[in-house]
DNA sequence: TATGAATGAGTTTTCATTCAT
DNA sequence: AATGAATGAAAACTCATTCAT
């Protein structure tokens, strides 16, 4: 978070900056990235036309930002999980990391779907634009889970046969699935599905591969 | 399947029609398809430009034929394998099915993993664009996996706090992932991965989700 | 000339890239190359915008194109006159070898004063832009002219104090600041007009230049 | 010459005004009028952005001063150089009078390349933006020129079938193409070939213009 | 069927200029 | 005098689609 270039001053001046990236979030999961133009950004959020080319270089860029924001949040939450141990100086279970991981991104989900959509829907999956610009980051996240399959493994407490990239995949796959169930309106949506659907994954996930 | 509106003739004329599809798989796959002009489809299948436009009304045409007819060839096999039964004229259990299922996806990705490239980048999620144009399409999917584990559900093998509708997703979010893993060449590929990738995703989520 | 690459089909049919060549001259001769915008050109062919774009890469492409062509031109005449010799096989005299250059050039500007202007004025000094972009074609032009400078003075007929890539430019500088007379309107224009003045640069510079 | 509005101040404070004229003309030099921006100017400058206008009306004002401020001087020159008589109380010879004008414009060039080609390759041709605008102040130049010349062949110096106006410009294009050459780079640069190259142009000229 | 020239609406990006501070 | 954020018109270029042959 706070890529902000501009200082905050206090949360009181709108911060344009701001304002058009709150705005592009919500044009991008209205109408989609390519399907949405320049000017719709800066109408949604209020300003003239070349504000938008004042803080960003490219329409791309503006996409890039929102990603990286959000990601790098997500990356962190994932090491902090990581490296988190249990008041007895352990490490907390597998159960319970992923459990976190799970919760964080189905919160985030519900606290800005738009956001989330646009990540998944633009992002995440688009193999030939901005997927692609961003693999490296993206991979950071499956390879921390991966890790920490791994060393679940090692511990015993999952399954030896196992290859922990691809269960880091199938894991991750199945939230993000969800989300998409949310996005394209497949699955009920409120908070107690929200939090049946972060039990659900743990529990079948987890499930089927401890030992 | 054929959803070829023209005479197979034999296999021996170059069907024009057909020449164009692969040629937009392949085009698709490479650059994506809004980053690549109908004229590469063209020049790809090595016929003239307007000849596109004399099988397909448009460019997005293109796309939704190639979508659909693989998309049906999956269905069928999802309803195939939804009806099948044991010699003993049991339904056969739900392992089998998902396992079948997962085979299918995987296998397909093996021999055309252009087409499932595509199939999985611009039209699955792309949930403002042509992934809304054939929502119900791909719901239905869903909706026969939701089935078999509702299914089973009754039958006791899986619990019975499950949501159907939210495990059929994890599956099939499980398993779309590990395809993605292999587009942005994160996972390894060959014969031997893919089989295990169809084993890792059955025994995790139907071990997580049985009882 | 004949950089065409369509087939002139006899004559008759419009060909459409001439069209826009022929229409871009008058434009840029008006309205100069940069004031002036493609839906000019096109108006004034009287053609659809994008086919512009269909013959030429790019605004920049139509004016190098005009440029070259001409240029040639000129540059095989320089050539044929450096070759030139007279019925005894002698080489031709200095002063007729600069007076075919000068008339060739004068004759170019009453026959097509646009494309005269729009190439003193859009390539031959703009260093920053397409002259630069044509120096070396350009730079041949002078390199003939002071070729037959030096040749004339190791004949004895030109001074040998003079230095020969100077006394080109010096020549050739006359000549274009003429046309620039003529296209700004500070000269009188007319046959009697273009004929004096072929006599007039010659006489000068080769006047001067003599022992 | 001092077209300054603001005091000279004793060439202590930096004076904003000539800081941003200075750095245009850098600016201006090295990528061409229309291919840089307002903002190039300001930071070549080391001001803040607005303020080039706050001096200036706009883009095109930097240009009009830089080429005022440099003609007007060179004007003033010809001027002296027209109304200048021997200790005797004739008036100089037209060789002197040429000369002193061509050592004019080649010393000019010497001391700030930069400046002169900008007003050669921005204005002076620039039939259809700036040398336009300025055609008045640049005709008196030739005007002035011709008018030497006229006077010359009125003594009997200059041959009588001349048109001085023609003269003129064949002498000052002469000149303007060897500061052509050597912005092009197209000609050796150094004290001897500048100080050569305003004895071949006089010699040249006069020498052929002489009966 | 097959060809590819022709059309023109649509969109990003640039950048001179204005303006509030 | 000085700053730089804000404005919005302008234009090149793209490319899906049409159409005459």
């Amino acid at each position: 978070m706070s890529t902000e270039r501009v200082p905050a001053s206090g949360a009181k001046a709108p911060d344009k900056r701001r304002l058009i990236l709150d705005a592009a979030v919500r044009v991008f999961a209205r109408q989609g990235f390519h399907a949405c133009r320049v000017a719709d950004i800066a109408d949604e959020a209020g300003v003239a036309y070349g504000l938008v080319y004042h803080y960003f270089a490219s329409k791309d860029e503006v996409l890039d930002t929102l990603f990286l924001e959000r990601w790098n949040v997500m990356l962190e939450l994932i090491r902090e999980v990581d490296a988190a141990s249990s008041p007895e100086g352990d490490s907390i279970p597998v159960r319970e990391k992923l459990g976190a991981i799970a919760s964080f991104i189905i919160d985030s989900y519900q606290h800005d779907p738009d956001l989330m959509k646009v990540i998944i829907v633009e992002v995440t999956r688009a193999a030939n634009s901005f997927g692609n610009t961003h693999i490296a980051t993206i991979r950071e996240a499956y390879d921390l889970i991966g890790g920490m399959i791994a060393q679940a493994q090692e511990q015993g407490v999952f399954k030896a046969e196992i290859e922990p990239r691809f269960a880091a995949m199938a894991f991750y796959g199945a939230i993000e699935q969800l989300l998409t169930g949310w996005i394209f309106d497949l699955l009920p949506q409120g908070d107690e599905y929200f939090e049946r659907a972060k039990w659900l994954v743990v529990e079948t996930v987890c499930g089927g591969l401890e030992q």
